[in-house]
DNA sequence: CTGAAAGCGCTAACAG
DNA sequence: CTGTTAGCGCTTTCAG
């Protein structure tokens, strides 16, 4: 009755030993490539194995070593190429340390996200990347309080001592309406993202502080409150270029959003960026292949995955004594062709 | 000197025994919610779970099980939508039979993938799904010898005892060029996927039974062999629209490239579709918002990572004795805009 | 250079 | 209802 249900991965250390001829420590040392062993019977063992088609339980292995080599990653879905970009930083890092990749996407089981997130990591992985956290919280204390290593990515730490890497929100978003000042908007929109994220609320205030630092002030009815998604992009844009006064350049939370705006400029019969210059935030890779390029904001995603993954894996393997923070990559205004000057020319010849 | 790096993950079974003053299966059996405890005994247990924050060793519980409930997806990168829309069906089924997703991606280990993919999986993994997978000859043998449980994804299977699931890509190419044909165009240029893919051979195939089979002559000169990304669509188009005879139509493998279609057509000052017709091949979320809005050959890219999952599941769990075969989804045409009949009007008048 | 033996943390009979 | 006892497959002393 026991062995239930394994039909295959049934060839053991053991196994290979007995057909070696040899202890089955002595099969461990040559897959652990121990210094010490006669070349001949390196050779039986390593032959035995490749006949007989070992693998090593990894299960096994992890129990008795105490590190399993692999790192969960909590995103919540896979459907922006902003979360695309990341994974494929922390990717890199993390086969480069020759660790594993657990993926786990938080839809599955909203409930108790808190408890989910320490046993879930901790029964299998050695440490968690999260990507875009909701509430922090809600576990941030147990996972401190157990040591259990992790880092939260694209996160605003309010504390520095919260080891988290995000990137310069504000500013950029600051940079983004400064460059639409320069170019000569003085009534800009804005599409913000979703509020509850962190980086959202951090966008719409250097968008404010742009305007603030320019002597221009801040209209409340110039901010439209979207969710990242595409849809609410266009939606934004729309209800601003309904405005009795529509501004004459939109600043969008994402690139993604950007390209909703896009629509409905180009649903009016409007053009983009004769008519209304329109900012993104990101840079993801299709910022530069719509038509026309986006100008936007480049968020260094790749690089903040990486860097996220390089830290936790420092606090695992304990490269490092110092206790982790918050990291904050720069952003960097990728100018393209979204925006111009305001043409003195018609617009809106209401 | 053993525990030589566990700071964390060190409460056992055993301490919360002791803790409740109990024997460690009995621990055990509240763990897995056995029946015959007496509550008292169970309310202990509980109460010293939480407070010394018990959390399983998953390692120790799959060791002796036998299961792992993981099950290992190997990809090439993160980088297509196409690759995104096929990891969230993957993920869906996943996580509602309760099973882990552990991620790898070719690109890390590119050498012996063969090996690779076997022994990888084997060790943590109860099964694998590989999603568009290249020299599948190399290991196929070696994964069904060894009776490991697997399910290809978008491999186009020549016997059809191989589990794959992939979508009927022939037919939806030559859907794609019938829709061309029927608004009238007879010149149409195609743009081909990289051509070690199966798919890719499919739908070029495809293209050229509907030019067939209405009569008209297939024209080498008409086919630009792209890669499956945008910058060969790019450069596919305009090596199309350069010909002395340009086609008046143009069927791109995948929409990613006829999002480059669209940019070749584009900057030669040309339009979309009045002076040339473009149809893609995915239905990724994009083609509906780009613009025009992409007239595409759908594929059920969740629907396959599901199916495929599920497949690999009733093979693991032995639900299923019969031999998994090779399913074809249905793809379909999704006709928006960025097709429509020849104009007369001048086109190119050179 | 290699074998014997002791567990890693947990589940699953087997006896009460 | 609960304790005892074997291991799961592997790494790692400890002795040769």
């Amino acid at each position: 009755m026991k062995n239930r249900s394994r039909k295959f991965s049934n060839v053991t250390i053991k196994d290979i030993a007995r057909e070696a001829g040899v202890s089955y420590s002595t099969v461990s040392r040559v897959i652990n490539n121990f210094e010490y062993i006669k070349p001949e019977t390196r050779e039986r063992v390593t032959d035995a194995m490749t006949e007989l088609g070992y693998v090593a339980n990894q299960h096994a292995r992890r129990l008795v070593g105490g590190r399993s080599q692999v790192i969960g990653l909590l995103i919540h879905a896979f459907d922006s190429p902003y979360i695309g970009q990341i994974v494929q930083g922390i990717d890199e890092a993390v086969a480069e340390a020759e660790y594993d990749l657990m993926l786990y996407t938080t839809h599955r089981r909203k409930t108790r996200e808190s408890t989910f997130v320490v046993s879930i990591a901790r029964g299998l992985a050695d440490g968690l990347l999260m990507v875009l956290p909701r509430d922090v919280d809600t576990y941030l204390d147990t996972l401190n309080q157990q040591g259990f290593p992790f880092v939260l990515i694209d996160y605003v730490a309010t504390s520095n001592d919260v080891p988290a890497v995000s990137a310069t929100n504000r500013q950029g978003a600051y940079d983004a309406a400064a460059h639409l000042i320069e170019l000569g908007h003085r009534h800009i929109g804005f599409i913000a993202g979703d509020m509850v994220a962190d980086s959202a609320r951090e966008r719409l205030q250097g968008y404010k502080d742009a305007l603030v630092d320019n002597g221009i002030s801040f209209e409340s009815a110039l901010v439209y409150e979207g969710d990242f998604f595409q849809s609410s992009g266009f939606a934004g844009a729309d209800a601003l270029l309904s405005l009795d006064a529509p501004p004459t350049a939109i600043c969008a939370s994402n690139d993604v959003m950007a390209f909703g705006a896009y629509e409905a400029v180009r649903s009016r019969g409007l053009r983009t960026p004769q008519d209304i210059s329109i900012v993104g935030f990101d840079d993801i890779p299709q910022a530069a292949q719509v038509h026309p390029p986006l100008t936007t904001i480049r968020q260094p995603l790749q690089e903040m995955g990486r860097l996220a993954t390089q830290m936790l894996l420092s606090w695992i393997e304990e490269t490092v004594e110092e206790q982790l923070g918050y990291v904050q990559l720069p952003t960097e205004l990728v100018a393209r062709d979204s925006a111009c000057s305001p043409t003195e020319s018609v617009f809106y010849r209401s």
